[in-house]
DNA sequence: ATCAATAATAGTAATTGTTACTGATATTAA
DNA sequence: TTAATATCAGTAACAATTACTATTATTGAT
């Protein structure tokens, strides 16, 4: 491990995933931040994006089609994304560890950490097309 | 939707993913047809992997980092992805439902779909560094 | 405070995985 | 057999991300 050194830059843009609830992605995070430091690096955004995710200071969440997006939440919790409008929201959920206790009863390897990402339509995009939940 | 014509490369492709059991990516499969198409091209194995996708004969496979993979089985089930060899394999778990279920109770939108990864050390590698499941 | 060591930066080029385009070829229904 | 057109191979374009490089900022020791 290489010593780390203080950056104003790094500073700004965990601060910025800190206050951002929109789960941002590289782009939203450089754009957000380009007032503070009008000529910073999108590679300085991405490194000190990825060092914060190795400090465990924020999480990354893969969508499986676009761009990542960050999550300033490291607690354990899922991922809800609206295939409608692409939000993503998060669902907290009780017992998160009765899946992997599950899944662990007949798998031979080690389980040591597990994601859930769940997929449909948001309430917003519910009301918008004046549907219900159960319907 | 635009009427669908046989080809002998997709019948090809579509085979080679039935009969691989290594959830293989669009460049292991392009390998792994070139003996019988010696000129196949890359975009025609990927054009017919997402045609599979969509006629719900495969399923696409999103890792996080890396290319996607692909799996010939459609029932539901869940991925284990080992972080040691990056192999692939899938976890059958009796009740998926309840998560959903679960996840439902405190949240406002539709649930329709949802997938759960599992991260950990595979049964080769835990034998390789003599490690145990449980420790 | 000054300095040397080096981590971090801005800017840019390169890489990776994937999709779009184009003219030629293969499949299909008449 | 023919006409219509889906698919093809080949290649170019694309989006997201990473790597490179010369310069700047931070740090710990003088």
């Amino acid at each position: 491990m290489t010593m780390l050194k203080y950056s104003r830059q790094r500073e700004c843009i965990r601060d910025y995933v800190r206050n951002c609830h929109q789960h941002p992605t590289a782009d939203n995070v450089y754009a957000g931040i380009k007032e503070e430091f009008p000529n910073i690096s999108l590679g300085t955004v991405y490194r000190n994006l990825s060092l914060l995710v190795e400090l465990g200071e924020i999480t990354k969440i893969s969508t499986g089609n676009g761009p990542d997006r960050f999550d300033c939440n490291t607690r354990p919790h899922s991922h809800f994304i609206c295939t409608c409008c692409h939000c993503i929201q998060d669902i907290e959920m009780a017992d998160m560890d009765y899946i992997a206790r599950k899944a662990s009863e007949n798998f031979d390897g080690k389980i040591l950490a597990y994601t859930t990402t769940f997929y449909g339509i948001c309430k917003n995009c519910l009301d918008e097309k004046n549907l219900q939940k159960s319907s």
